[in-house]
DNA sequence: ATGAGATCGAACCGATCGGTACGATCTGCG
DNA sequence: CGCAGATCGTACCGATCGGTTCGATCTCAT
């Protein structure tokens, strides 16, 4: 919310209450699915603000799903870090995590991937493909820390794991779904670490 | 394609084809990417036509999302069948579907689940729903027939695994995605048919 | 031959879309 | 004080949206 009437103190605090409070409305109702104008009005700022800020309805979305990207990923990692030493644990926190966000009340699957399944564009893909490495750069430390043979397959098998869990816990009532991903995921973890072939 | 101008011999006829020209043009640009004006120029059909059949456009992405939910189902059942008895072997086939369907250059992620990231609307959730269920429905046969220990447990992580690979394929550059999930399900599968806790 | 019904093509509807323009207001800086 | 610029509110733009209507055309069954 732009603090006063005419210049902020900051036009950069502006742009990122823009932000913060578009996230959940394009969130809940889908990128096509909700305005500008009603957009505006909600955040309780005009639209020439907003198209000064963003230029683009399209760019208002490709930041806010940049935003969002980074700070998933911090929130995990944070997750990670809190876990303490042990890879499995490490690992066993991310589901934990993830079991956390899905049981939100407005969870509706992870905004980067339901964005792009809308916006078939390039700069959406770009982002998300960004926002599958991020999560895969965490996955292969743990793999490799964990001294998994191959910790990039194994990296690979644990996203396809997280993207599956949230995905299917989006979309099927099911409870426990991170749960179950979670046991999957020590489960492949141990397989990986288990009888190096050369020992 | 309605096949000539005045009434064809079967309107059922106009009906399928037109869900069928729908199809590909709805998944490629989105469900809301085109327009029922668009959408009837390209498949040739009036909108007149359209809207007696499906009464809404909704009502046509409604019946577009319970074919594909249906075929794809049917797809995956048959590569369960021309896999023999085994069931690890089942297992491997349905991945090895869904490599096949990866690669193909139009692939952009399930429709079904698409849509549902798009329109959260309750008719398409149930439709994604019943599609997650006929999923694990042919995964817990195989879970059952492996004789694993938790076979609705095990379906679930198969589960995870179909939905995170098809996700993470669509959305990520890399390739092998269908292949290391197959190997993380064989792995699953082995586990939790080892060592039956009584025995 | 006639009538029922399926279809076409195009015009038309009100609503909404993303985006722009403008005059007024307010703030901070010099 | 006065200017630069950020913001508001509103009106406006052309385009497109989903959906309806209508007259003409064609096929089939009777």
């Amino acid at each position: 919310m732009p603090v006063t009437k005419g210049t902020t103190i900051d036009p950069e605090r502006t742009r990122a209450a823009i932000l913060q409070a578009a996230t959940p409305l394009l969130y809940q109702r889908g990128l096509d699915g909700i305005g500008v104008a009603e957009l505006c009005a909600r955040i309780g700022v005009s639209k020439e603000t907003l198209y000064r800020h963003f230029g683009t309805k399209d760019g208002l979305v490709a930041a806010m799903l940049e935003v969002r990207s980074q700070r998933v990923s911090d929130w995990l990692a944070a997750a990670v870090a809190a876990a303490g030493e042990d890879p499995a644990d490490q690992l066993a926190a991310i589901f934990d995590a993830l079991r956390q966000w899905h049981e939100e009340p407005t969870f509706r699957g992870c905004a980067v991937v339901n964005a792009a399944a809308q916006h078939h564009d390039q700069t959406v893909r770009a982002i998300t493909a960004r926002h599958l490495d991020r999560y895969l750069g965490l996955l292969t430390d743990i793999a490799e820390r964990a001294g998994a043979a191959a910790p990039a397959a194994l990296a690979r098998q644990l996203l396809i794991l997280v993207e599956g869990a949230t995905v299917v816990a989006a979309h099927h009532r099911t409870t426990g779904t991170a749960d179950q991903a979670r046991e999957a995921a020590l489960i492949l973890l141990a397989t990986a670490t288990a009888t190096p072939p050369g020992s």
